[in-house]
DNA sequence: AACTGAACTGTAAACGATTACAGTTCAAGC
DNA sequence: GCTTGAACTGTAATCGTTTACAGTTCAGTT
């Protein structure tokens, strides 16, 4: 592989004046040109260590979550994806974390200089891990529900007002008995689910009944379909919120084989608004929690953050959205 | 942030004995313990660039491919990233390329050394990007069907022999009157999947008709939709095979909102078996191309690839399987 | 105690870029 | 042609590691 050095030679310049002429610095005309050829000749392509390990960039920006297999996560991950495609910046993913021992070594790795900046998405709720972030000597940004005591940029959705609006749709179209398939308790989705799902059903005038709520143990649609199948009295109920779309379609699919109509007997309403919504049957209402426009604000933070060091941190609130769709019609 | 150097002169030895210690090179126990102790106080986290430099060894591995909406290469990160998350090495994730040519921008950007090996699945099927990697001076493993002359480690699956099983299966089950509902031909899945089609209708003693195979310009569901919204005459088909399960979905979709009956009027059969098959309602049956697998299996190819650079090129077949569901039910 | 070889340690030269600084070239104005 | 300052160029130091090589320490033999 040829280095700056081979190119000078060829170039019959110095080193200083093809780094140069890489990097857009004045040149005459003359040396530019010998210099571009010389590069095209021996195609040539400066190391990426070598320059980040002078000028402390490695052009590489991570972005953190917990779990692949989450739609909303893949989502984001489109979002932040796109938004770096036309930058100099190479994406890192990591992710696939089991345990919050797993992301504080990851986070204790960030010391290293592979990446410019990280973009975390922590469902877990831990001291540990806010801690490191506020210890990183790099831009962060946050996505989703920024925990106490960090000053960081983050990029975060009303997900309560979420629920509330789709606890409102259900009112407005005749539902009474209304209750939550939630996600795990470990996570910090799963418990601000529940708090805005308590305050929602008060505010909407109903008493919140702690029966109505039904924990799954993950995010998954088995988790749902078996959620469901735990139900033991149907009539108690005429309409679920569940915490994530994939809980919704566990859900719908075990009413489908069990003869529950939906939204006959059952109003359902999911959360993300993933590409299935509107292909299920019937297709479903869910809250648009917008994780790809997430994902794209988190990187324009990102990228703002690395122009300019010294701003404040901001936080941005995106509106979620109610998408209403068949899952929900009137009775 | 503290180096190497300071490390030394806190532990009072040299940086050579420091590096020694990190590495795991022999040390007397009680200058293992002093560095140790430094590295603590220090919090010292040893440069990746610097590190990268030296050793020509960047410890990031790139998975390269054209669509992140697509589950199926969402499912081979899952399978590539699962499979690196236990080894030093970090997933760099270069995709939503559109264009031939931003694949070949990319490509040449490997040049620079910042990943240690490439595993790509290109849709496209371009002269320039098959000599590009076979120029690339560092391991890459391909998944999906091997270029002339690329002589590279590679996953692929006999996506034929799936097709060919979806066919017999309606046949087996009754009907007569197959179509194709295929992504677009500018693709080298669209383009198999015809050949592969044509040959299993054949194969299974029916005459092969060209207005059998209908072309949707995208793999996404709107195009399925807008497929079977072309369709003026839905007697002259019995059964439809989908290029893939977002193309099925959207099918299936027009197929309930206009009283089509699935599999009453139509069996569908998907591709890629995505989780969304048993979601959808009726479930679809659809041939698992095995894309998690595959990326198991490429992760793993790079990874002996690079702990033994010599070996010959290996070839690897996953085998395709048909999980049969509602879709495809007698009628 | 001296010898020996193994085991460890330190010095210094890389790796391939960027860039401060000093030196050179060049065009314009007299 | 000389001066001048701007524009460009080259030399060499530097980023933070790793590692070859030479030097040192040390335990075990004699």
């Amino acid at each position: 592989m040829a280095n700056i050095e081979a190119v000078a030679k060829q170039a019959g310049v110095s080193v200083a004046s093809v780094s140069r002429v890489i990097n857009g610095t004045a040149a005459r005309a003359d040396t530019e040109e010998r210099v571009r050829k010389a590069i095209a000749e021996l195609d040539y392509q400066p190391n990426s260590a070598a320059r980040a390990l002078k000028v402390r960039q490695s052009e590489q920006i991570c972005l953190s979550f917990d779990d692949l297999a989450n739609p909303a996560y893949i989502a984001m991950t489109r979002g932040v994806g796109r938004e770096l495609s036309a930058t100099k910046y190479r994406l890192i993913l990591s992710s696939a974390f089991s345990s919050v021992e797993e992301i504080v070594k990851h986070l204790q790795t960030m010391g290293r200089g592979f990446a410019d900046g990280l973009i975390i998405s922590p469902i877990y709720s831990d001291e540990r891990i806010t801690k490191l972030i506020a210890a990183l000597q790099m831009p962060v940004v946050l996505v989703g529900t920024l925990p106490d005591g960090l000053d960081v940029d983050n990029v975060h959705v009303d997900s309560s007002a979420g629920i509330a609006m789709a606890i409102d749709h259900l009112i407005e179209t005749g539902r009474t008995k209304i209750g939550l398939i939630n996600g795990p308790l470990s996570t910090k989705p799963g418990v601000r689910r529940n708090a805005a799902f308590e305050k929602a059903i008060k505010a909407a005038g109903f008493k919140f009944d702690k029966a109505s709520v039904i924990q799954a143990n993950t995010f998954s649609p088995e988790a749902g379909y078996f959620a469901f199948s735990e139900i033991e009295d149907f009539s108690k109920f005429d309409a679920f919120v569940c915490a994530n779309d994939q809980l919704a379609a566990g859900a719908m699919k075990f009413a489908s084989e069990n003869g529950i109509s939906i939204p006959g007997d059952i109003a359902i309403v999911g959360i993300d608004n993933t590409d299935m919504a509107s292909l299920l049957h019937p297709t479903l209402t869910s809250v648009d929690l917008k994780a790809e426009e997430r994902g794209e604000i988190a990187a324009q933070l990102m990228l703002d953050r690395l122009a300019n060091p010294d701003r404040a941190a901001k936080r941005i609130t995106v509106e979620p959205k109610l998408v209403i769709r068949e899952s929900t019609a009137k009775k």
